[in-house]
This record gives C-alpha cells, structure tokens and sequence, in this order.
DNA sequence: GCAAAAGTGTTCATTGTACACCCATGC
DNA sequence: GCATGGGTGTACAATGAACACTTTTGC
C-alpha cells in the first residue's frame, strides 16, 4: 500500500467524484479500476487539505483525474452513514494481495487512516468527454469510461453514490440548464437533442424540442455548421454570456 | 466556557439546523441567543458521535432542541470554506466575557477545539410550531422563533446559511410537495394556502389552489370542521400514506 | 332569509404537442 | 432536379387562470 502524507489532509472528510460524459448516445461515468489483484472498481475520490475550501478540493481532485479546469461542478449529496463498507473492502483489499504481511498491514499508519469513519461529499461533473485524458494515479491501473446502464459492482457504497447523483443529475437538468455543459463549447441542436434523449431514455420531436431549448433563453446562436453532407447546413450554438 | 467532552465527537463535522416553523401568516426560524454577555444569535448546530450516521446525529440535535421526534428534514447544502468566521466571532466572544483571564482562555483546549476548522452539513426541519417548545442548553440564553424577514444578525456565516435554507425550502415545495409538513396532522386547505402565500410572497386565487393542491394527490380529505363560525364548514384534509 | 366562507363549474387564455410545409445543401 | 435533413408555421389538445355560481353554516 502506497505512502500517503496524511498529515495534511482533513481525516474525517472525504470528496466523491461523479464525473459524466457523453458520447455516441451514451451518458457516461469516469470509474477506476484499482491497481491491485482482485476486481476493485471505484469512483475518483480525494481529500481536502485541511486549510483548503471544499469546493476548491473538488475543483483540484477533478484536475487530477480529467487535467480539466472550470469544470461544471455541483454538490449533490452527503455520504454519512458510520459504516460505509470501508473496512469491508480494505480488508479484501489486503487478504488478496498482502497475505504474508498481513499482521504487519493491519497495524499500518495507512491501514489506520484508511479505515477512519470518513464521511464523504459527493460532486458531479459534467465534462466534455472528447477534452479529457483521464490520467491514472499511482493506485489505478486504469481509468475508463463506462455506460451508465453497464457499470460494474464497486466497492463501498459507491454503487450507491452513482445512482444518487444520476438521479439528481435528470432532476437538475430542466432547472438549472446545465446538459451544455457535456458538450464541446460549440454545439448543433441535434446534439443537445442527443443528450436528453440519452438522459431521459425517450423521444423527442425535433421541432419542438428546439422550440423548447431555444425557449430556454440560455444559447445563442452562432454561425452555420457545413460539414459536407447534402442537406441543409445546422447552425452552431453557445452557452450565452 | 463550559466543558465539553470532546473525545466522542468527530472533530472536523459539523451540523446547522434550520428550523423551519409558521403561524399567523409568518415563516419562522428557530434561532438561539447564547448565554454570553454581547448579542451574539446563531442557528441550533452540534456535532456528531463517532459512529454516528450523519443523519441520526441530525434528528438528534433536532430532538434535544424542540423535544420532536420523527421531524421532516432535508440535507440541503454542505458549508465548507477553510474560513468560516469561527475564529472571529469566539475572539469577540472571549474578549466580551473573559476580558482577565484571556491569555488562559487562548490555551484551553476547549479554544483550541471551537477554532478548528469545521465543514459544516446544513440540514432544514419543518415543524409544526405548536408542538415544539424549544429547549434550551448550557450556552443559550433563550431560544426563539423569528420571522424570516426579520433575522438579527447572527455569529459566523449563518446569515448566509440561513439564506441558502431558505431558498432550498422555496424550490422543494412544489416538487418534494413538503410544506404541509409545517402544519398540524390534521388541517384545511386555508391553512394551506396562508403557507403557500407566505412562503412564496403572493396571492393565489382560492378555487384554482384547492384544485392544484388536490391534484397533487398527496392528500386526503377527512371530515368537516365545525368551528361555530356562522358558514359553510371546511373539509379537514390529512397527508395520504 | 342573510351574511360569510367553502366547494364546483364554465369560460377564456396560455402553453404544449403533432405535423405539414418550406428551405438549404451537395450530387 | 432530387434526396436528405434543418428550420418555421399552424392547428389542435391539454393545462392553467379568472370568475360566476351553488352550497353550507349560525344567527
């Protein structure tokens, strides 16, 4: 188990990120697969320094995993429960791959700090899927995209996590018109008509869905797309402002 | 300053409790003086036990300070800047009260404890206000309720807290349909509508209300109330469930 | 019967939905 | 011109707001 400088970190709080993107008609989340024996899948989650503003830690964990800044962000839930399957999942964590030392492991200073009660502040992100390099930390083996509707087991309760942002994220996304943000800073109508058709899982008819975001009063229009193809050539929105 | 174990709390959580209460055509807030010579008004807040769901700690602190259990309550934000004006306000606290023995009073550890740095999780109640009698504890001189529109100014960044509770509670009670929360089980639809016009600052026209309200299909109708007045009896209505 | 307040029905305006129509683009 | 897909207009339905009307209650 890798070193950690705890010290400056805050010991009982934690940031759990759900980082979405979307492509090819598929909203997607940002998962970490550990770099240990066994299955162990994660959501990208970080510490807070402990004279450092929580939304600014957010800001920085989200650095770290996408190399994005200004990235869409919003608090959705506290993860409180006293058990949250830590212990649970550090203690498999470490029988499959620590088995010799394990009685050493057990008396860690890591082991300690990893199995502290922490109570964990979640964050979604949207993130324009094509800008982001997912980049691994020394604890992941990989980073990768996945479905939301093919998102394996992960450990904790973070299964748990996931659903609850994706529930506020559908609830979020006619009130505070923030799915642009999923998308490249210049967008067709068509796009964004993918992006809720994913989101919601239905329909929508073309000419009155762009009547109902053009109704929005949040875009503005810019110049035509011509991308080639033989037909009519799609104007380009913007976020206003 | 008065003792506080501080062992069996975590010491970096917090919890502010906004409570919500109405009567006579006023939104109210329950709001603490505190037993120290300066006005200094704060928001009911506690922390939490070690192995305590951050949830039950909630309706805990709720419990002690108006006797109810079983409370509607909502998490609705988290507080989390390194800079929360704690340090501010207990300097002026202890240079109003200890003005002799300051320099002992910086080293306590009871200081040391109160200027940590706190995140602090920001829960709203809804109560019915007749039921509550706020109950004081060592550090209050009182505990009353005041209209929202006149809030004295309080300790920290509780203003700001306050406000953002406020908010929440706006944008949730048309959709988390709530509000009937603030009053007793049993209840006519005036009483529901002197909320609504309360809360939201306007008028509603009374037969379209009744029939918005109803068809929300979140209540059902019991027996008519006969209170002597010399017209028609309303019907009493009850949250379905 | 009468005044006060509750409950229901009816009309009109506003918004939302379905769809026809027209327009631009490249071959 | 023609096939393809984008943009606008229009008719109808559903919803919401304003208000008239009816019912209940106690004196």
């Amino acid at each position: 188990m890798e070193s950690l400088n705890h010290q400056n970190y805050m010991n009982e709080v934690g940031i759990d990120c759900v980082i979405f993107g979307y492509e090819k008609r598929q909203l997607k989340v940002l998962i970490s697969k550990l770099n240990f024996t066994g299955d162990f899948y994660a959501l990208p989650s970080g510490f807070i320094f402990r004279e450092e503003d929580v939304e600014v830690a957010a800001k920085r964990i989200l650095f770290e995993r996408t190399g994005l800044e200004d990235v869409y962000l919003e608090e959705f839930n506290v993860f409180g429960k006293a058990d949250r399957k830590r212990k649970e999942f550090l203690d498999r964590l470490i029988q499959l791959n620590y088995a010799d030392s394990e009685t050493d492991m057990l008396n860690s200073p890591n082991y300690k700090w990893f199995t502290n009660r922490f109570i964990s502040i979640g964050y979604y992100a949207l993130v324009n899927i094509k800008e982001v390099s997912p980049r691994i930390t020394k604890i992941d083996a990989s980073m990768d995209w996945y479905d939301i509707r093919q998102i394996p087991e992960l450990i904790m309760d973070y299964n748990e996590v996931l659903e609850k942002a994706h529930k506020r994220l559908k609830a979020d996304i006619d009130v505070k018109f923030n799915a642009f943000n999923l998308l490249p800073e210049k967008f067709t109508m068509k796009e964004v008509q993918g992006i809720y058709e994913t989101i919601f899982e239905k329909k929508f008819v073309r000419t009155n869905f762009q009547r109902k975001i053009l109704n929005m009063d949040v875009l503005e229009r810019l110049e035509k797309k011509y991308t080639g193809a033989k037909n009519k050539a799609p104007y380009l929105y913007r976020i206003k402002g």
